[in-house]
DNA sequence: CTGACTTGTCACAGACCTGTTACCCACTTG
DNA sequence: CAAGTGGGTAACAGGTCTGTGACAAGTCAG
């Protein structure tokens, strides 16, 4: 199935009242997030570059219409997705609205499944837009936390917090371990880049921190190996 | 008008002769590279990965039809792009086939210029979402703001700043590590080409004066990193 | 079972890092 | 030349880490 961009803020433009409420509804029930204007100022005042993900634009409507509105918006954010929706068949309108850097342009009566396909297509490319550049990112799933290297962060339960950076050094380590002895001693040559009895001490004090932070999905143990090292594992759900 | 792009290379399938040639003909007056080919097996023959910039599958073919072969397609290279075309106006086919991962799906009989815009506009959004970062103009959206990194100014509700070059520099590098960590010595090295302890420290002012710069929309928040760098993020709104 | 060694945890102080304001100097502009 | 701008340094008041010592608890060999 085509993955769901949940939440998505959508900025709705039309004037017509139960046609505006019929795609609040439906746009809702497929867990968007949609904001209904009335008219093209009410949408010029609500809107934050930015922060929609998309405008789903009526076409006539009366003072501004879709295409003026459409032309508005880019101005302020010029990075802005639009999709245009409208009764008129007429060719022209629809090549107008390419032109004007539409991503769409859908005729009413409009069918529900294919307007919310054609949503999806849309919000789902520009996700992989806009994750393009962050790739490099390093990420573990340990039991029902996550953990974020790259932003040295680690959540639980829409809970986040944001490591110090040894102890995101040594999680990362476990982690890339998870299962197996993490050696005392190579963590430390990695962390501190050299050992000696004090780093190690050291190295225990942060395996007690970083157990206290995990310590909200008790599957998760951090068991020692006597002289040798730890291991990171998860335990299997009763 | 919609810029062209011109030369593209377009793989068409269709089984229907008078249909091929139809449209390998609109294709090419538009200034486009077709290679018709008149059914799935051919296709998988003719197919190169990243040689052509869009497949243009007609659903309905004796033999292997077109989800059949986007699916194939997709498995040679994933980043393939297509666009089905067909006679078929069932539901349940235009859902199929955009689960499958089409960006567009257009109905025979289909209007020659609605044709060549969609394809226009699915080439134009390829050209953006690679040339991204070679584009001249740089520019950000950041919660209410909009940053353009060419003209150096930052603008929000109307007002305009013009930037100094060392902040509109710091400000870039951050809005290109947006959500995830910016990293104080590749910031410093990136601006200064060299670093050592005063121009870190002249790097912290310049964050200072840009969070004053943003302090407009308090969703956006420089977060710092201990020893390692600073998050620009826009939170959620309320 | 004992004693030597290892590990778990706490608390804390000092080192180091950051945010901010003020200031100074070089350069530009009128 | 006077005023203004940009950008670096200084200085200071916090703030955050993180090694270390202390001590309790655990492990193991003999």
């Amino acid at each position: 199935m085509i993955p769901m961009r949940v939440d998505a803020k959508i900025l709705l433009v039309e004037d017509d009242v139960s046609m505006g409420y019929l795609l609040t509804t439906i746009l809702q029930t497929e867990g968007y997030d949609p904001r209904l204007c009335i008219d093209g100022e009410t949408a010029l005042k609500e809107f934050i570059p930015g922060y929609y993900e998309l405008c789903l634009l009526d076409v006539m409507m009366p003072g501004m219409d879709g295409f003026a509105l459409a032309k508005r918006l880019r101005e302020i954010d010029p990075s802005v997705r639009f999709l245009f929706l409208t009764a008129r068949s007429l060719k022209e309108d629809m090549l107008k609205g390419f032109a004007l850097g539409a991503e769409d342009y859908i005729r009413k009566p409009f069918d529900k499944d294919e307007l919310l396909c054609r949503i999806n297509v849309m919000l789902r490319r520009n996700e992989a837009l806009q994750e393009e550049s962050v790739s490099g990112s390093l990420r573990f799933s340990i039991g029902e936390y996550h953990f974020d290297y790259t932003r040295q962060e680690l959540s639980w339960n829409s809970e986040t917090w944001r490591m110090t950076e040894k102890e995101n050094e040594v999680l990362r380590l476990l982690c890339m371990h998870q299962n197996s002895i993490l050696r005392r001693d190579d963590a430390v040559e990695k962390i501190y880049g050299k050992k000696d009895y004090f780093l190690g001490r050291s190295f225990d004090v942060f395996i007690s921190r970083i157990r206290k932070l995990l310590q909200k999905d008790p599957r998760i143990t951090i068991e020692n190996v006597f002289k040798v090292g730890f291991i990171l594992s998860v335990k299997e759900r009763a």
